[in-house]
DNA sequence: CTGTTAGCGCCTTCAA
DNA sequence: TTGAAGGCGCTAACAG
């Protein structure tokens, strides 16, 4: 099929080894002998095969992505990371494997098996597995450097990389303080399927308690990351709690699916109830209002997981990393007039 | 480092070939040797290097997704195929591997060395490189299997999966029409850089010409696929045409940038002005008013990718296939009265 | 500086 | 039914 050393060796009456040696190392071969080996290579169109070399090298140079076959609509913002991600994993001459596991439906040992089959070198594994997840506990066994983003798995081959949950929702919170909320509701993700629902419940007591104000539990929803849970849940909310006037939603979909609940219900946001989302999905800027959120820098998240990929690889010993997300103070939160500071 | 096929025949001490067979074909065996050894190797927890199998067999068994390196925002909708194509890959035993290569700045003969490096079986070209962009040149001279998404690139070994874009914009306007409309405007997406874009237009003068509603160029606009593009463009068109009562925007994302801009200058959508959208993105549900959109099934997309590429690599003469995408009646559109039908 | 030899893990003749 | 030998494309160790 393809060209190979030893055509080009047979060409220029030489051995495989030189012509191996200066296509590679290229030292220890006489230059006169390499010039004419590189040119006649170029002239060939010779390509090395990369899955001989790793025969030999033992190594593939291959990075596995694993991705949760999970409906699309709850994480949409789960493949920004990629573009990053792939770019900077190859700036360091690794390419990348997809690797689509069935949450469900996952039979222990698999991905294992097929991490070996191909002799991957490491693998970034996207949100979507929850904590303790078969998958999890199979990355933590392999050995294999790895490197986990938004679960807090952790080991001495494993690193985690996440956004800093706590801090970005307790900032959401002390913003609709600031702008002279005081009775705030929160529109949680399912708290025990998602670990970062945990983190963002704990960034909200963290806010009401910093700023002395007590904590009611009527004032709490566990929802489901879609649009029409948003809209349900914060129809509940405000149905329980007459006199609350903003609500924090866990993710931007439920908050989008929230607005317009309301909305059709004749309510005005932000007049009547202040709502703060969570992600920083960029169509909440045309929103009406434009969505007041948390957002997370997606592109700074893939690049980082590639370089605590290589530090893994190269041997240093699993860590956590969070990178903090950012307030967008947009218009869906009421600055209430007798707060104004 | 792993177990290979020696480790397991020396533990039963017989010779490597016999325990080649018994892993794959199976036939010359005999049974109880074969039960041994498929035992042995389950012990051992022994699993073949794919690597090695393909030196041999000269099946690499990898299909290369390839990705553009460009702005997100300019198609979210993007990477919704990848779920649905990466898993009927699988379901053929194809593995995938992403090559993101950037549409600028790319240097010919790139992929084909990619290619032929890691031994591809083929390719699966994402939309983001332009008609004779050097990357589908390339695709095209490589002489391997591929499918390209949304250009019409095509050849021997080289199919193309779209979806009926005139038919979907045709049918876009002729929702409009059918509500009354008569005026009606067309925000399009970068019509020399991006191939859909000519389509879609294609649809829109189709659609006007069937209801002998004759072509105005003012009512027709270019602009860039963004929210922010969206907006400028529709405040444009409304001042250059006051009789306008639609608008087609050839994707969501613009028509929600538009519908927020409209609402912020004090316009009612769809009571002064109606809007439809292109794409289907789902967060369009959520928007006041829902927007009303022509959706594009990309899960649909990502498995007929897949089995058209596995149909190239059986041999197949590259073809062409559209699928048709589906009109979604939410609520940016208003019925005018006096077509009440 | 260069060639020879051996072997990575696997499969496929060809003989036994 | 099984084993021995050879080779896929490449590199590393050892001679020369």
């Amino acid at each position: 099929m393809g060209i190979s050393i030893k055509d080009i060796a047979r060409a220029l009456n030489i051995s495989p080894s030189t012509v191996s040696r200066a296509l590679n190392g290229a030292y220890g071969v006489k230059k006169e002998t390499r010039e004419q080996i590189l040119e006649m290579a170029r002239e060939k169109g010779y390509v090395p095969h990369l899955g001989a070399k790793e025969l030999v090298n033992k190594r593939s140079n291959l990075i596995g992505l694993i991705i949760p076959e999970t409906d699309f609509e709850v994480r949409p913002a789960f493949f920004e990371t990629f573009p990053s991600l792939i770019k900077t994993l190859r700036m360091y001459g690794k390419e990348t494997i997809m690797i689509s596991l069935p949450p469900d439906r996952y039979e222990p040992g698999e991905l294992p098996r097929i991490c070996k089959a191909r002799k991957l070198e490491g693998v970034v594994v996207l949100p979507g597995f929850l904590e303790n997840h078969p998958v999890l506990r199979d990355v933590l066994d392999m050995k294999l450097a790895a490197v986990v983003l938004e679960e807090s798995t952790q080991g001495r081959h494993c690193s985690n990389l996440g956004t800093d949950e706590v801090d970005g929702a307790c900032r959401a919170v002390r913003h609709l303080i600031q702008s002279g909320h005081r009775r705030i509701g929160f529109v949680n993700g399912p708290r025990d399927l998602v670990y970062i629902c945990k983190l963002r419940y704990e960034g909200y007591l963290k806010a009401l308690q910093e700023a002395g104000i007590p904590f009611d539990a009527r004032c709490v929803i566990d929802s489901d990351f879609t649009g029409r849970g948003g809209a349900r849940s914060v129809l509940t909310l405000i149905e329980r709690n007459p006199g609350m006037t903003a609500v924090f939603f866990a993710n931007d979909l439920m908050a989008m699916g929230a607005i317009h609940a309301l909305q059709e219900q004749g309510m005005r946001v932000p007049d009547q109830l202040s709502v703060m989302g969570y992600d920083g999905l960029f169509v909440g800027a045309y929103f009406t209002p434009p969505l007041t959120t948390v957002q997370i820098d997606h592109a700074r998240i893939g690049i980082s997981a590639a370089e605590m990929l290589m530090e893994l690889m190269n041997g240093q010993t699993g860590r956590s990393r969070v990178v903090k997300p950012e307030l967008v103070i947009r218009e869906s939160v009421k600055i209430l007039p007798s707060f104004d500071n």
